[in-house]
DNA sequence: AACGACTGGGAAAAGGTTTTCTCAGATAGG
DNA sequence: CCTATCTGAGAAAACCTTTTCCCAGTCGTT
């Protein structure tokens, strides 16, 4: 019975209503909807005097109703089967950065491998009317467990493999592996190795493809690329073999992601060798838990997963307002992170 | 208008309406209603052939619409400021794996340290009518930046402190700092050391008393706590002050998380000291994937996140579903994940 | 004075489902 | 044969909002 009892009930109980407003203000519910939504035509008095009543009351209006009347329910499904969110995480940020300013929320589901989990997540979601999903990965080459072909709701794929005439967005894995084997170059390293992934990843292919053709392009010989696992155990081992056989050894190593280039970093301390005086090394993922823990901080190519979920958030908003959009896979560029595992320019 | 366009239509146009069914059926929406939910009366062969129609023309109820009435829309929002996922991910796998069997779908929300931002979720989650929220953080021992303490929904907070009257869910760090000293003690370890985090940190103060207490029960020398970053540098740093000064250094060093441990044993082999054998080691986290590369792979306390995350889903559940729950802070209790950075009982 | 155009605002349908009532017919009891 | 009970099913309200008409009054024009 005091003065808060007085404020609070008015929060403190069921959500206040359109037609609650409306009886307060002395209007229609009509009309209310109209002042609150700047349509109709009505005095700039009555929609004021209904704004201010609404703004008293806290008046919120009930999404699940506007979603049921609009056939858009502002929310949308983001898909996923990489559990540790190494690559998600970020993706899903640059998501619902794009999206939460459109009032429009995130549904996450992790699917893992798992085709019955997948069924009922994309069921469930289907069910709640998202406007539109976003599906996406832990591998650039690899399909989800879960078919989004024909689902009569916009479907945008990121960091994933997309389905045949659907919209794709991915990293540019040649332009990243050209921007840290060009840095190299730039840096007068004439020795230039590769390390990276199974073969079985496309984007190894990729990348070791585009190593050999900016060595082509600057005349430098190539080390045949060594592929193993994506772990710094590996590359321990790849330094082993690059440093510990009779050839000449490499004055560079580009590696294929920073566990990778963490073990060579490691590796080559451990044999007395300077990083980046002898050898200059520069990672892929630019994952800074590990990037930054190396000795010296490692140099890496940063996949920009964060814009690469904003234009996914914001391509599926533009399907779903009804622009069309062509079919294909949009590469969007890599960044050069400069730390100090590659060395300075000579002059520097 | 091969025999595929005389199937396909029905699934192509817009979803099927309970309305369709029921005319298909021959009987009202009301009866078509009940015979799907198991509600009301009619003969079995009445329900099972509104059911069989139900079935063939792919209906599936709109969610919107069951929530607009029951005003439950199995709907729940994870807010975090837990950027990186480090805790919140094993934490929303475990809640989205209580939830998704019931139905129950998960809004992810990650807020940062941005009240505007925070706020803005919040808003949109309550406009979506969610049934509660499950409070989600990088640190057990700091709110998130929003208040959600009259709600009107309920929420359980995890892994992230709690409003007064609440309900929270963390892990024992006590028991589980516990867990580790005894661990040493039984493996005859004499001189244990613990490195850890910056005294800011509740857990620090936690782990730093249980390790004091263990040791006193079994009548050991305690260190003073070596407090620091949680960096893998300070675990190098740590070393030095352990090993270089005068005093007899330790043979066993209980860390306050998996990094610091790291830096503590590749610290340790610069120095040529062997782990375990000269020097035992656990961390704290069981973040797989430094305790897997670390060399031996690392001795870790785990979180239990998952569980945690389950516990908090059906908490929030039973509380959305009108059980009452007494408040307060329930600790779960962590587990120690033998690698082999810790050594073998002396027999063994 | 009569007509048209405009103005401010309301009534009602729509969206898809659930649930409470109601009701006609069938069965049982006296 | 007449009433009480039960059975199967439908009509309609409710959830909350948006939007399309529609209407009554006012103003200006001839």
């Amino acid at each position: 019975m005091s003065s808060d009892a007085e404020q609070a009930p008015i929060f403190a109980n069921r959500p206040v209503t359109l037609r609650e407003v409306a009886a307060a203000a002395g209007v229609s519910v009509a009309t209310a909807s109209k002042a609150l939504n700047g349509q109709g035509r009505m005095t700039a008095e009555t929609r004021e005097r209904i704004r201010e009543t609404a703004r008293h009351l806290g008046f919120r209006p009930n999404s699940l109703a506007q979603s049921l009347l609009r056939k858009r329910s502002f929310t949308v499904g983001l898909l996923t089967n990489d559990t540790y969110g190494r690559f998600s995480l970020p993706l899903m940020a640059g998501v619902s950065d794009a999206l939460v300013d459109n009032g429009v929320s995130v549904f996450l589901c992790n699917v893992e491998d798992d085709q019955r989990l997948g069924q009922l997540h994309v069921e469930a979601m289907l069910d709640k009317r998202v406007d539109g999903i976003i599906a996406t990965g832990k591998r650039i080459d690899r399909h989800l467990p879960v078919d989004l072909a024909n689902l009569r709701i916009p479907v945008v794929y990121a960091f994933t493999q997309p389905d045949p005439g659907a919209i794709g967005f991915v990293s540019d894995d040649v332009g990243g592996a050209r921007l840290a084997v060009e840095h190299f170059c730039r840096l007068g390293r004439r020795r230039i190795a590769h390390v990276s992934g199974p073969a079985s990843f496309a984007v190894v292919h990729a990348r070791a493809q585009a190593y050999r053709d900016v060595l082509a392009e600057h005349g430098l010989p190539a080390f045949e690329p060594l592929l193993g696992p994506w772990s710094e155990g590996w590359g321990h081992d790849a330094v082993a073999r690059l440093f510990g056989g009779g050839g000449e050894p490499p004055d560079a190593i580009f590696c294929g992601n920073d566990q990778i280039a963490r073990g060579v970093i490691d590796a080559l301390r451990e044999r007395g060798i300077s990083v980046p005086d002898d050898v200059g090394v520069i990672g892929f993922d630019n994952w800074e838990i590990v990037a930054e823990a190396t000795r010296p901080p490692l140099t890496s190519i940063d996949m920009n997963l964060a814009s690469l979920g904003r234009e996914a958030g914001l391509a599926l908003l533009s399907l779903v307002g009804g622009q069309p959009a062509a079919p294909g896979i949009r590469k969007l560029p890599c960044r050069l992170v400069v730390r100090q595992s590659c060395g300075r320019p000579p002059g520097g």
